[in-house]
RNA sequence: GCGCGAUUAGCUCAGUGGUAGAGCGCUUGCUUCACACGCAAGAAGUCGCAGGUUCGAACCCUGCAUCGCGCACCA
């Protein structure tokens, strides 16, 4: 057995594995096995996306559940695949295409366009995908799919032709969110609402019927002004009950306009008048209809002014055009003042411009089954973690819109729409004909990956696997895809039975919590803020960077990022391949440890009882996906108990020479080193591998990856009270030492007062671990004055040394005496108090009185040495 | 305006009713025969503020403050 480096090298080690993994199948979800079924869609990332820390803490969580269930002996499918992200990728190769030919994409045309999108993903499809395999993603690759794949972008059509055909998709116009930038319709969920500082123009409207008398008018868009069709108050408003039904001049482009009430106004906001621009306001465009005024649009679809008979502003920018538009109504007398002012504006998600309400041609859903699925995450059919996120959904729900689906971007699924002669409309999937041209318009891309959760499955596997056990996403897209795929689920049905239960497409949603730098701030490319993971991979090992991340990502919680936390990952591998080469020194290891035929260590028992402790926590953190539990669970023992106390205390036994107890000691480090890796390996997939195999705890053929996690051991955990007293003695002694400095190397003479009769055996242990020279028992010790002493539970304990300093031993004794004092005086005051002897739970009333006898006795002893140095 | 989170050691965060925890950082001592990506010891917190419930509150309740995030028809 060759010796293991002293430092676990993962750039070698985590690709060698991923292969073989690969090689051998080991992730291809078997449709027809009759083990029971573990499934898991990914989020598919974006087909031109690059890996970001968000997909690493979300696949690595993915993956975490993915290989327990196969070690449970579950039948896994996890499901990968890309979407192919309409406005986002298009947008991409626009800028690409501007910069490197100089050319806008009406430039090449609608076919040529989409050549070179074809292209660009070609090239850059696909990174994503490899870099999700350097993170070690157990994912069926054989299944990939994409939202483009031919049979998936029928569906999508297939879809839209039958809930047109239920009448739940509509054409209409409306008024939708428009991106002057990307020049196109967006959701509402697509528009992120900002808080901005802009200016309130308060603008002068003279009345016709009464020259020389002006109305003041707030407004925050001056140059939509020319739009303006009427004014409006509130019906009840008394300053202006007189003016109702008479009219005004409209400034710029100057027109009688009416005055009309309307109960939306606020009498309260700016003068309680409120300029009416149907074709650039969503409410305003209500009032409009409720007062049949006419719609007047002065924007093009680029944002710029589209009004000729403004000539100073028609042309211009809409944000130049406001400022213009100031100026030309202060030249003119008619603004009465301005004033800084925050609202809040909408902004496209996408290309970050301020989005335009606007009148609009576009294709809508009327979402079905909004009811059936708001009651499936009400009765837990669908259960959230954590659960509060299930109030946000609600809310969603119950005030949700129809759909704007349409979308003017080339890049997306055509929508199956078709205009023959006489304006006839036909809605369905093939062209009725030569004379029928399509509609121009794409689809929303979240209109395709709402059938994600099984449309990426064929009818076998879907038996098998659908619905899928668990959803892992970010919560910021909870209303994209989440609550739309749960409503894609009821609608269609795509279940084995008719039940709600069988069609949802999740049973568990997991909400990851989004990473932010270290001053709070999301991650992004435009700040720069966002660490590239490969080159983290290539610092700290795609193991360390699992681990560290899951170590501080609490269930939910937002995650303040900091590359520390992942050299904590790095360094916690190091120790676990250490450990395990420590283990390697001393002879092959077994396979199948029998701890229970070797007579065991106190310390053995201890640390097999811990182990035990660990796995009930570890599972019950497991049921509550609280991940981050489960790997500070196994970091503290494997790092605390085992490495620091129990490796330790073992050395005794293996370089002493009696080969009973150096096997016993050692069938132990293989039960918990076999245990600890199958634990891990879930977290640390790579290097459990690694020495799962170097250890030889499996054969050649076999791997980590489908055994079954340990059992409980349940062993008889007499001797624990005594391993604590050991252990405390250890540390008390250390204390000694450092406070009496004696430095780490230099050997140490102790007394320990005692008529504890089980110490004598432990002398070796005790003192290996206090590297002490000697360790006497005299149950009669008188120290001499100025001796270090401290309490403990098995008696006083001397640390010798010559020339002892009596004043600073006094000052020690002084200031552990007050503060024991004052924890025996607070124990003593809890327990006489009857109420709390009365109502508290019988266990805690115990341990309180036990405690109070702990600290009496150790008062005692430092007292009656503190009495000795008078 | 409504709703949801957060507020614990210098930093990043655990901790849901019984003597305040981890890692990093800091101080001190150690290259002690697995590991300096390490070992040992230590300093460091009126658990945001104010009330309340309770024998007992970081934890439960009510306000308030600050930060963050949703939702809403702020012109």
């Amino acid at each position: 057995m060759a010796e293991l480096p002293k430092t676990y090298d993962p750039s070698v080690v985590e690709p060698k594995w991923y292969a073989r993994w690969l090689e051998r199948g080991d992730y291809h979800a078997d449709a027809s096995s009759t083990k029971p079924a573990f499934s898991i869609v990914i989020p598919p990332p974006n087909i031109t996306g690059v890996l970001t820390l968000g997909h690493v803490l979300n696949n690595t969580i993915q993956d975490i559940m993915a290989r327990r269930a196969r070690m449970l002996g579950h039948e896994v499918l996890w499901l990968p695949g890309t979407d192919h992200a309409g406005v986002a990728t298009q947008t991409a190769v626009e800028k690409h295409l501007s910069k490197t030919e100089k050319k806008k994409r009406q430039d090449y045309g609608r076919e040529e366009f989409l050549r070179r999108v074809v292209e660009w993903q070609d090239k850059h499809g696909g990174i994503i995908i490899e870099q999700l395999k350097r993170l070690g993603c157990s994912c069926d690759w054989a299944r990939q799919r994409y939202t483009f794949d031919p049979d998936y972008a029928r569906a999508v059509s297939e879809v839209f032709v039958k809930l047109h055909e239920k009448g739940l998709i509509y054409r209409g116009r409306r008024m939708i969110n428009w991106d002057p930038a990307a020049q196109t319709a967006l959701s509402d969920e697509e528009v992120i609402p900002t808080k901005q500082k802009s200016v309130l123009y308060y603008v002068r409207y003279e009345i016709v019927e009464q020259p020389g008398r002006f109305l003041e008018v707030a407004t925050t868009r001056p140059e939509t002004i020319m739009a303006d069709v009427g004014l409006a108050v509130h019906p009840n408003d008394p300053r202006y009950r007189d003016l109702i039904g008479k009219k005004v001049w409209r400034p710029l482009v100057k027109q009688e306009i009416p005055i009309l009430t309307d109960d939306m106004i606020d009498p309260e906001f700016g003068t309680g008048i409120l300029k009416i621009t149907p074709a650039h306001d969503k409410v305003d465009f209500e009032i409009g209809q409720r007062n049949n005024l006419p719609v007047v649009d002065v924007l093009h679809p680029n944002g710029k002014i589209n009004c000729p008979e403004a000539t100073e502003l028609d042309g211009l920018d809409r944000f130049e055009a406001r400022k213009r538009a100031g100026e030309l109504l202060a030249e003119q007398g008619l603004l009465a003042r301005e004033e800084p002012y925050e609202n809040t504006v909408g902004f496209s998600e996408r290309a970050g411009v301020p989005i335009e309400p606007r009148l609009s041609e576009q294709w809508f859903l009327r979402y079905p089954k909004t009811a059936e699925a708001l009651a499936v995450v009400r009765e837990h059919l669908i259960r959230f973690f954590p659960t509060h996120w299930e109030k946000v959904y609600a809310q969603w729900l119950e005030n949700i819109q129809d759909w704007c689906i349409s979308r003017q971007v080339w890049w997306g699924h055509r929508i199956p729409s078709w205009y023959g002669p006489g304006d006839e409309v036909r809605v369905q999937l093939e062209s009725p004909g030569n004379d029928w041209r399509q509609d121009e318009d794409t689809l929303d891309t979240w209109f395709s990956s709402w059938l994600w959760a099984y449309e990426t499955m064929d009818a076998v596997t879907r038996k098998k696997f659908y619905p899928t056990s668990v959803l892992v996403t970010a919560p910021d897209i909870i209303f994209f895809w989440v609550a739309r795929m749960i409503i894609a689920g009821l609608e269609f049905k795509p279940g084995q039975s008719e039940k709600d239960e069988d069609n949802i497409p999740f049973r568990d949603v997991y909400f990851t919590g989004l990473i932010r730098d270290r001053s709070g701030r999301k991650m992004s490319k435009s700040l720069g803020n966002s660490p590239d993971p490969l080159e983290l991979m290539a610092k700290f090992g795609a193991d360390g960077v699992r681990f560290g991340l899951m170590r501080i990502a609490p269930s939910g919680q937002d995650i303040r990022f900091d590359e520390k936390q992942l050299e904590e990952g790095r360094n916690f591998a190091t120790k676990l391949w250490n450990a395990a080469r420590f283990r390697q020194m001393h002879g092959p290891s077994e396979a199948a440890p029998k701890v229970a035929d070797h007579k065991l260590s106190i310390y053995a028992v201890e640390v097999l009882a811990r182990l035990d402790e660990t796995i009930a926590t570890v599972e019950e953190a497991y049921r509550g996906y609280r991940f981050n539990e489960v790997a500070q669970a196994l970091y503290d023992f494997f790092w605390g108990d085992y490495c620091d106390w129990f490796v330790e205390a073992a050395k005794t036994d293996i370089f002493a020479e009696e080969p009973a107890r150096k096997a016993g000691v050692l069938a132990v480090m293989d039960h918990v080193l076999s245990a600890v890796l199958r634990l891990l390996h879930p977290f640390m997939p790579h290097i459990t591998e690694e020495l799962w195999h170097l250890m030889a705890f499996g054969d050649e053929e076999s791997t980590i990856q489908f055994t079954s996690p340990p059992p409980k051991l349940e062993l008889d955990a007499g001797p624990r009270e005594q391993v604590g007293a050991a252990y405390a003695l250890v540390q008390a002694g250390r204390n000694l030492r450092a406070e009496s400095r004696v430095p780490s190397n230099q050997k140490a003479r102790f007394v320990l007062r005692t008529s504890t009769d089980w110490i004598a055996a432990e002398l070796p242990t005790i003192s290996r671990l206090l590297n002490a020279e000697e360790i006497s028992l005299d149950p009669g010790y008188e120290a001499a004055p100025g001796v270090p002493i401290a309490a403990t539970a098995v008696g006083e304990l001397h640390l010798i040394i010559s020339g002892g300093d009596e004043d600073a031993e006094r000052e020690r004794l002084d200031k552990e005496i007050a503060k024991l004092e004052k924890d025996l005086e607070a124990t003593v005051r809890k327990l006489s108090n009857s109420s709390f002897v009365d109502r508290a739970p019988p266990e805690v009333v115990e341990e309180h009185k036990q405690r109070k006898i702990d600290f009496a006795e150790k008062l005692k002893q430092l007292r009656a040495a503190r009495s000795s140095l008078q």
